[in-house]
DNA sequence: CTTATTGCAAAACGTTTGCAGGTTT
DNA sequence: AAACCTGCAAACGTTTTGCAATAAG
């Protein structure tokens, strides 16, 4: 893999912006700081760093593609109420009986959690209970 | 919800492949039922048997969608050689501690594995050793 | 000089949607 | 009769691709 001033830069998005980007909202920010950036090449580099191991891939069912600068391995939280991914850590231990666990020869394992995130269910619970939230 | 054949043949379909098929696949056996069925209505279908608890939606990353008939929780394996996907079941403790472990307030969760499954895994072994397959 | 990488635009892909007409209740 | 559901085709959002031009080694 040959050095690419665009590639670099996608790469030092991913490791910047904390919150799972998707390609768009990589994109968007490279742009900033190199004009004539195109959509395609982010993803072209987006595949070549997910493959060199250097950014992880994190599909959310229905959505566009994250991606994430933490490379060890843990869940994700989708929040269906404010869109945002949180990193789960997971117990190592429930990790390596879920591994074990397993026939065949199992190479990665996606484990997505889809409901609401903290801030969310707070607030729809304040919702739900305005009588308690007027207090 | 009202009564439709197309409606209830999806819902047949589902249940008769075992084999987690796609929308497309689903369409495909049931245009031999139903000539002149079409691939939007099995998507609305789909849609609304999901959403009222008849079928699963089984996301599978980079991939179509598949559907599939057992309601029960359980997760999936996706074999990246034969692309066939199957289901995996989980031991009930490790659940119950993955669900009690999460904040927020959880309402699905997504298990995929991703590999070989166990035939594919059996066949790879075999090209890799073939002096071992001759024996 | 060779070949990877780029920007651009078009296409691929899975899926959804608007509409006019047909079905169910 | 009112609502729902259909087929059709067009549109959608995300991602990939073919191409000629550019940049890296």
């Amino acid at each position: 893999m040959r050095y690419s001033k665009q590639r670099e830069l996608v790469l030092q998005q991913v490791e910047a912006l904390h919150d799972h980007p998707t390609a768009e909202e990589i994109y968007q920010n490279a742009l900033k700081e190199c004009p004539g950036l195109s959509l395609g090449t982010v993803y072209r580099n987006l595949n070549s760093l997910v493959e060199a191991g250097r950014v992880r891939r994190v599909p959310i069912p229905g959505q566009p593609d994250r991606f994430d600068h933490t490379l060890s391995w843990h869940s994700h939280l989708y929040c269906t109420r404010c869109g945002q991914v949180t990193d789960l850590a997971l117990d190592a231990e429930v990790i390596r009986r879920l591994l074990e666990s397993q026939p065949g020869r199992v190479t990665d394992c996606v484990l997505t959690w889809i409901g609401l995130c903290e801030s969310c269910a707070q607030e729809d619970e304040a919702i739900k209970t305005p009588v308690a939230a007027a207090l």
